[in-house]
DNA sequence: ATTTATCTACGAAATTATTCGTAGATTGGA
DNA sequence: TCCAATCTACGAATAATTTCGTAGATAAAT
């Protein structure tokens, strides 16, 4: 349920680039660093083990897809770090995040309607 | 530099604890799960060798004391946690934090506030 | 004074995650 | 056709983290 940080970094890619192939994954991740075909290719192996991702046959080789959401998966890690870095405090947490982010206005802006939004739930 | 998940664990007692023997610790962390005592005193005996905490000896037991700050740990984690699982966007992670958690007016009056605050930098 | 409990130090087992080498199959040229 | 490139599968090496057993020292209790 839970993707371990090099799954992750996967996922990330399956969700900006869309179905894959176990190469075009590969080839983004050396962008960044070394990372041999066949570490790429077991990790995606795993995954599909996990249910992480779904895989199609195109022939001999598999297109990858991610079998969860980004914002699924977001919030399920995030439920995690403030329980583990913020003992819990979701609010703690957001003070930080907003205090060591330079926000533009238009940030800000977003982030009032939102709360705007939220009083108004509060209040029925 | 970044506390293992163990680490942490640790760190958030030693916070909340002050100062404590690993006995305090390990008594402590087996209110939520089995830990053997040596596992503690192990852990700690790392974190004293990487300078995350530090120790004096009273008689023969040992008292241990973070040796970073609870804010500092998590502006760290908080930095890498966004890059990881919201591709760098600290203002995506804060608005999805909003929608998740049920905030009480006290805590949205504080978020206000602190906009406001921000807002009269950016006009600067 | 002898046993029992408690402490540190240390090494190494166990667990989890990551990385890659090799083998075998299949496709695509030369 | 035959060689090179590319693909999957799989096992196992490596690395990082966590866990604990054992030994030796000291204090406390009987």
């Amino acid at each position: 349920m839970k993707p371990t940080d090099s799954e992750l970094e996967i996922l990330q890619l399956l969700w900006e680039l869309g179905p894959s192939t176990v190469r075009a994954v590969n080839e983004r991740l050396n962008e960044r660093r070394d990372v041999g075909y066949t570490t790429t290719l077991k990790l995606l192996q795993i995954m599909f083990e996990k249910g992480i991702v779904s895989r199609k046959e195109d022939g001999r080789t598999h297109t990858y897809t991610a079998a969860i959401t980004e914002t699924d998966t977001q919030s399920v890690l995030l439920q995690e770090f403030v329980d583990q870095t913020f003992r819990g405090s979701a609010m703690k947490m957001v003070m930080q995040a907003l205090g060591n982010h330079d926000a533009s206005t238009e940030e800000l802006d977003e982030i009032k309607a939102l709360i705007a939004q939220m009083e108004q739930q509060n209040k029925l």
